[in-house]
DNA sequence: TTTATACCAGAATGGTCATTCCGAAACACT
DNA sequence: AGTGTTTCGGAATGACCATTCTGGTATAAA
């Protein structure tokens, strides 16, 4: 009896997850988000419920696709560290190849948003608790357990350190998207990360370790 | 001839920049703006010309006294090294204590309007790049030649990285305000700028010590 | 006093906003 | 063929937006 949609959700919500990735959410007007998904007024409030709800399902999309599928993948690679550090070095080339000049969509809507919504709020809380936790300190611990990140590392400290910097890194790209700035954010991110004393447990304290990396 | 103006023009400006830092641009209304103000529609626009250009006074005058001001207090220090972790700790505490949740209005603006405002966008930059070149990178090299800061520390580099991690802990801050976090990564800060080898030089062992000469 | 300016209070303008509603055509099933 | 739903294109709605304008009033100097 019904009539087909005609057009793939995820395609068009991915569409309107760019405009809004782009602009931010105030700046992006009923219809822009029409022009950029190409489909019909109706259309898009029978599918998508109205503007904000439309803007969560483009956060969640973005969160699972964007977010979520990075960190998975980095959780299989061998090197904990180089897992991190690739990490800082995509983010660099995505910048550089002129890609994303959008900066991170979570981190623009946790400025935009969060401080006046707060199912926003708990949503961006969440992804950066869990790049905290999940990703950066686990990755960490598991370095310092197979010895290639010096033990001298507090694995809970360095990851709150790694998510700040890396904040910073894309924030920072945006207004300024100059190689040798960004390169130098992810050098020092190496040094927070020394690498495990293969030779003896050294009895050097942490900041000469860092230090001494490189 | 003419009557006496019966605002502080400054004083209006600052509510009109509170008003602003707290919602953003496209957010405050030119109605907010007036209940902020306290002033009538016609005295705005008389003193003001419109809402872009009430912004960019603002902008220019939280950079002026909220980050300049700091700045040069900030330079007058006698430890350079102090002179950076303080910004880092005075942050946390205004952050944790009187919840100073709007940020930072620069960082703020950077993200809101910079990537479609190209004088919103110079002005920010100019004041990035002053933190990173004036700030940050003249004091750890002032660190460095006085031997607060370990000669093992590129200026150039630490001090994009401090920004970095600067503005990261800046975005955190404003939707997960928790001591402890911010407290790692104000630590990490430190462990990027290591004091200079006094007496931690005859702790490390020989190898260890040459191999930091680089 | 005159004159120029700032004040107040609010209306008017012209635009855009998100959202709803309309009629008609397209489609897929019984 | 008939029924239910989704398309389309656009018009209507009502709210809010920044900005300008209108009078009327107060205040200072010439």
């Amino acid at each position: 009896m019904p009539r087909k949609k005609e057009f793939d959700v995820d395609e068009v919500l991915d569409k309107a997850m760019n405009a809004f990735w782009k602009r931010g959410y105030e700046a992006t007007s009923l219809n822009d988000l029409l022009d950029h998904m190409k489909i019909q007024r109706a259309s898009l409030y029978n599918a998508f419920v109205d503007k904000r709800t439309l803007f969560l399902s483009t956060l969640r999309r973005y969160d699972r696709i964007h977010r979520r599928a990075v960190v998975t993948e980095r959780i299989k690679l061998p090197s904990p560290r180089q897992a991190i550090l690739g990490l800082f070095h995509d983010a660099i080339t995505a910048v550089v190849k002129n890609r994303a000049r959008n900066g991170c969509f979570l981190i623009n809507t946790a400025l935009e948003l969060a401080p006046h919504d707060q199912e926003v709020a708990a949503f961006v809380n969440r992804a950066f608790t869990h790049m905290e936790r999940q990703f950066f300190r686990k990755r960490i611990e598991q370095g310092v357990a197979i010895g290639e990140i010096s033990k001298s590392v507090d694995a809970a400290q360095a990851a709150s350190a790694i998510l700040s910097l890396y904040m910073g890194l894309i924030v920072l790209s945006r207004s300024r998207p100059e190689k040798r700035l960004l390169e130098s954010i992810a050098k020092q991110a190496e040094i927070l990360l020394p690498p495990g004393e293969t030779a003896a447990d050294s009895l050097a304290p942490a900041g000469l370790a860092a230090a001494c990396v490189n």
